[in-house]
Order: structure tokens, then sequence, then C-alpha cells
DNA sequence: TTTGTACTGCAATATTATTGCAATAGTAAA
DNA sequence: TTTACTATTGCAATAATATTGCAGTACAAA
């Protein structure tokens, strides 16, 4: 679901806490995500604030992904692939300078929508192969491709969310 | 580990089966991945195989890719983010027409090194989070990133595997 | 061998991402 | 408020990655 629009004045303003400036394309490119069902790419991040009359550089696009990566306010979809796409991390994740961001997302390959869900058995799990294989886990990322229940109900309409 | 020899043939065999043709650029492709411990994308296979002797173009590189990642002999690794990077499939993983394909990959951020592994919990958390979200998931992909026992050793050296 | 066509290689082009630098605009302090 | 510092942006150029169309090649079956 999106995030409500107070959401991007708390993104913002953990950036600002750790030093950085609250600038116009920042606030517009986290309320784009904010505000999107589906994750997005650089690109289109940058067409669609076009289209909204606000113009950013595709370059400051990509730096301001960049320091929302970092500062771990955003996540990259993998299994989309070669688009670098990204989108607002759930409320009660955002938690700058937390050490292990695990995702476990939920992606619709019909429409895109995208969920973060909670996975009860996954430490279980990370701890016993990090066992079996002698191997120092420090982050893990899961994703699961499907049909989200709108999709999947027999009077879905193929429209992208959002 | 990096594959036997043999298991290119086995890999090319099962590619027959289904009426594609063992050419020599396929069979470079296939062995190169096949005797690699980490996954590499197709301008690294082609680069490769340059320093080998061998010419194969880069088109030709990424419809290989394409034809071997659709009969499900080599997956993409997701976690490193913007380049198409394939490794065989483990040995018994290795069935065309195969349903459904998880991938649970160690990684390592050191050196590169890739591994499957078995996660004998998940189909339980899949059915879970299916069930808890009314949600169809088709396939999973599961990635640790972390590091190896070699490189998490305190004699260990910075080197690439393979 | 011969023959049909799957496949490759080349050229051109599209898409995605990065770098350096001058101009701009947040922010803290005066 | 105004000033001054500098983080950040936008532009231009370029690098890296990926795709398309088509003519020529080489697999594989007969």
């Amino acid at each position: 679901m999106s995030h409500t629009k107070k959401y991007t004045e708390v993104a913002l303003h953990a950036l600002k806490e750790k030093g950085y400036r609250i600038t116009k394309p920042r606030r517009l490119v986290v309320e784009m995500l904010n505000t999107s069902d589906i994750a997005l790419s650089a690109y289109e991040i940058r067409d669609r604030l076009e289209a909204e009359g606000e113009k950013v550089d595709k370059v400051s696009i990509y730096r301001i992904l960049e320091c929302l990566e970092e500062n771990h306010l955003i996540h990259r979809v993998l299994m989309t692939g070669k688009v670098r796409k990204c989108q607002l991390e759930d409320e009660d994740h955002c938690h700058l300078n937390q050490a292990d961001h695990c995702h476990h997302l939920l992606i619709c390959e019909q429409c895109g929508f995208i969920e973060e869900v909670h996975c009860p058995g996954m430490n279980r799990i990370v701890q016993q192969v990090a066992e079996d294989a002698q191997f120092t886990v420090k982050s893990h990322h899961l994703e699961f491709l499907g049909l989200c229940q709108k999709c999947n109900s027999p009077h879905h309409k193929k429209t992208a969310a959002n």
C-alpha cells in the first residue's frame, strides 16, 4: 500500500538528521515513490515527474536513489531484473543505522504491485544455512513472484497498480 | 564448485533433446560457465572467451544466455545487481520442463563465489505467506549475502574465486 | 552429399548508468 | 534578514549494457 503523505516528511527528516539537505528534487522523488504501489526505475521516476510538470535531471535521480538506498529508505527489487526499481521501506522498517535489513517481497507479475511481507520462520533458516555452509550471512533477500489477489480473481482487469 | 567437463555435454544434450542445435558458441559459453566458480555477465563471458582466443559476438552471447535461461540450465544472480550474471544449475536441479524453480544462493561479497543451498523450511514459509496475503506464489528467489568460509578465515587472501 | 533452416555475426541503435564541472540553492551563523 | 559556506543539482559528454534486422554460415536430418 502507498504511504501517507506525512511519511514523506518522516523520511526526509531522517535524512536531515544525518546531515543531508532537504532539497526539492529529493522531496519530489521520495514523494513519487511514496505514492506509488509499484516499484519504479530511475527513468520511470523522471518521466512521471515530467508528466506532472516537474523537471529533475536523470543524473540527480540516480544520485538521490543512491543516497536513499544507502540510508535504507528504499531498496531495489531484484526479480524484475534490468532496471533499478525502488520503493520506500515500510514504516516499521524505516530505521536509519539499522544493521540487518532483510527484504521479503511479494511481486505481482501482472500488475507490478509489490508488498513487503513478514516471514516468521526465516531466522531459523538463515541460521541453519549459515551453519551448514560455514558461511557468514550478513543479509538476505527473498522475493516471491506470482499473482496478487486482484489479478488472480476471475474479474481482474489488466491494469498496472497505481 | 565448478561442474565436471562431462556436465557441459549433459547440458548441451538436454538442449538437443528439445530440438536445439549444438553449436560451437553454445558449447563455449556453457563450458565457460561450467568451469567458473563465480557468476559471469554477458560481457565477462565474451572477454574471457576472447582471452582464450575464442571469438563469440556479444549478441550471440545474449541470445545463448536467453536460451539457456529459458530452459533452466542457468539462472541469474540478482543480488549483484546491474549485470546479467549466470551460472549453471546444480546437476540435481537440471531438469528441463521442471515447473517450480527455486533458487537459494549463498553469495560471497568478497570473492564472488556462489553456491546453491537447500533450505528445508522454505516450503512451509511459501505456503504460509501465500495464504496470509492471498497471493498465488509461482516461484521464489532467495539470496544470502555474506562471506564464504575461505574469505572469512583470518588467513584469507583477497582473490576472486576461479 | 545435399538441403532446409536454426543460428551466428555484424552494423546500427536503444536503453541504462556514470563522470566532471560550473551554477544553484539549502542551511547555519552573523 | 542577510551572508557565506558547501552540499547538491543540472548539463554535456561518455561509458556500459542490451536489442533489432538481416545476410551469411554451419548444424543436422535425409
